[in-house]
RNA sequence: GGAGGGGUGCCCGAGUGGCCAAAGGGAGCAGACUGUAAAUCUGCCGGCGGAUGCCUUCCGAGGUUCAAAUCCUCGCCCCUCCA
């Protein structure tokens, strides 16, 4: 593939590219690029938010470039100030080895691990001692610094801003300077880290590196970016039921964005789609379930994919039972002398609800089956002979077993 | 170093002696409507086999009072301004 096919083929969806000229450059010369990627050893339960950048790796791996994971171990054990509200705990290094070899686990489920090189960026953040951060930190201003969105507003509210914090994106910068990066890309939320470290490196006498991000993708809530803390996300390694599920229950107005951001396409495919929707053309529904069975589908196959796909229309469109139905033993000493129980402490048993209160509320507002008929007293009483089925709300299903 | 403001339920936030299991909003849960979408509507939203009842909650520990989220004392933590 030429030089000007790979641009062609690598920009196409995203948000910046400083600069598609220089990227250009690079690609002549040849060479396996150096692509920086940038981990949180803290989090190592990746979600399809993770996944946007780590695709676009695996398109750089694709044409021969050369991946570079950098486990931010350093600054994990120093502990993160931003973020106001918490501080991010320390992590031990055994955790962060832990932490590492999951997140490489789960990364080898989107492109080829083995060929990619993991490093950790205390191998050169802690031989730079307080003599080297403070050459690294002569190289900045404050007034460039604060050109970053979420300082400037935070000096503007007068909230508190840390000086490690204004110390993350030197350090951060310094990485690339550590590993000669010929690329680095993530979200667009790192756009002005990225972009000083093209700074930081002409100060180090290196080509600067070419900065491409994508957006954010937003939750299944549709609004806030996804994360785990928000519980608006979809994790990789969700079963494909679930996987499935979850992506048909994003906000419809969400549904470009993942068809640009999870399947590769490009904006104008992106606005084709939507324009299809808008024209009913295509039933946002179908466009959605297509959506969820191509993104199960890459990372549980086409199969399993197609049987998520069935299983859902099955319980949600059609009303009925799971055909795979979780089993749950009602142990024995919760049963009275005549076998019977409680519908509450059935509830409980089942551990669909975590408070008798609680229980109690599900049967009043009719939320809670028992064999598809609805539960309305109460203070019943259910004869158990196993096999039943109990329904609570819309999610909880389990078969009763004695 | 000086002056001041504050810590309330999952989150934000009202409440400054009894009518407080604590307004309001958000999140969440259930039901209706649907395409398990969004929006909307209704209800719930500390616990107790439900009870004009009891128990545990308003940073922590003591105290005053018939009565404390509210007053006092001592801690701990956070923030702002001045220097």
């Amino acid at each position: 593939m030429t030089p000007e096919e790979q641009l062609a083929l690598l920009v196409g969806d995203a948000i910046v590219v400083e600069t598609q000229d220089e990227l250009l450059e690079k690609l002549k010369l040849g060479r396996p690029l150096r692509i920086k990627y940038g981990a949180d050893p803290s989090a190592p339960d990746l979600h399809l938010g993770h996944s946007v950048p780590i695709r676009k790796l695996r398109r750089f791996q694709e044409l021969g470039h050369h991946i570079i994971f950098i486990i931010g171990d350093f600054t994990a054990r120093i502990g993160d100030p931003s973020g106001r509200s918490k501080t991010r705990p320390m992590l031990s290094p055994e955790q962060i080895e832990t932490n590492a070899e999951t997140y490489a686990a789960q990364v080898g489920q989107i492109l080829d691990i083995e060929k990619c090189e993991i490093v950790y960026n205390s191998q050169w953040l802690a031989p730079l001692g307080s003599a080297g951060l403070f050459e690294l930190a002569s190289h900045y201003t404050l007034a460039r610094m604060l050109e970053r969105d979420d300082f400037a507003k935070r000096l503007a509210a007068e909230t508190p801003i840390s000086i490690v914090e204004l110390l993350y994106p030197l350090i951060q910068a310094y990485d690339s300077v550590a590993i000669k990066s010929d690329v680095e890309l993530g979200g667009t939320d790192q756009t002005f880290n990225f972009l000083m470290a093209r700074d930081i490196m002409r100060a180090y006498d290196l080509p600067p590196q070419v900065v491409m991000t994508w957006d954010l993708l937003v939750g299944t809530d549709g609004h806030d970016k996804m994360s785990k803390s928000l519980g608006n996300y979809i994790g990789i390694t969700d079963a494909p039921n679930d996987m499935y599920g979850k992506l048909m229950s994003i906000p419809d107005d969400a549904m470009g964005q993942y068809y640009r951001l999870l399947l590769d396409k490009t904006p104008t495919e992106e606005a084709q789609l939507l324009a299809d929707i808008a024209a009913g053309k295509l039933h946002p529904k179908q466009a959605k379930s297509e959506l969820a069975k191509q993104v199960v589908g890459s990372y549980h196959g086409t199969a399993a994919a197609d049987t998520a796909m069935a299983e859902f229309e099955r319980v949600f469109a059609a009303g009925q039972l799971p055909s795979d139905l979780a089993e749950v033993t009602v142990p024995a000493d919760c049963l009275d002398a005549d076998g019977s129980i409680w519908v509450i402490d059935l509830i409980l048993a089942a551990q669909f609800a975590s408070s008798k209160a609680e229980a109690r509320r599900l049967v009043r507002q009719g939320g809670v089956r028992l064999n598809q008929q609805t539960v309305a007293d109460e203070t019943a009483r259910i004869a158990l002979h196993g096999g039943e089925v109990l329904q609570v709300g819309k999610r909880r299903v389990a078969k009763l077993m004695l």
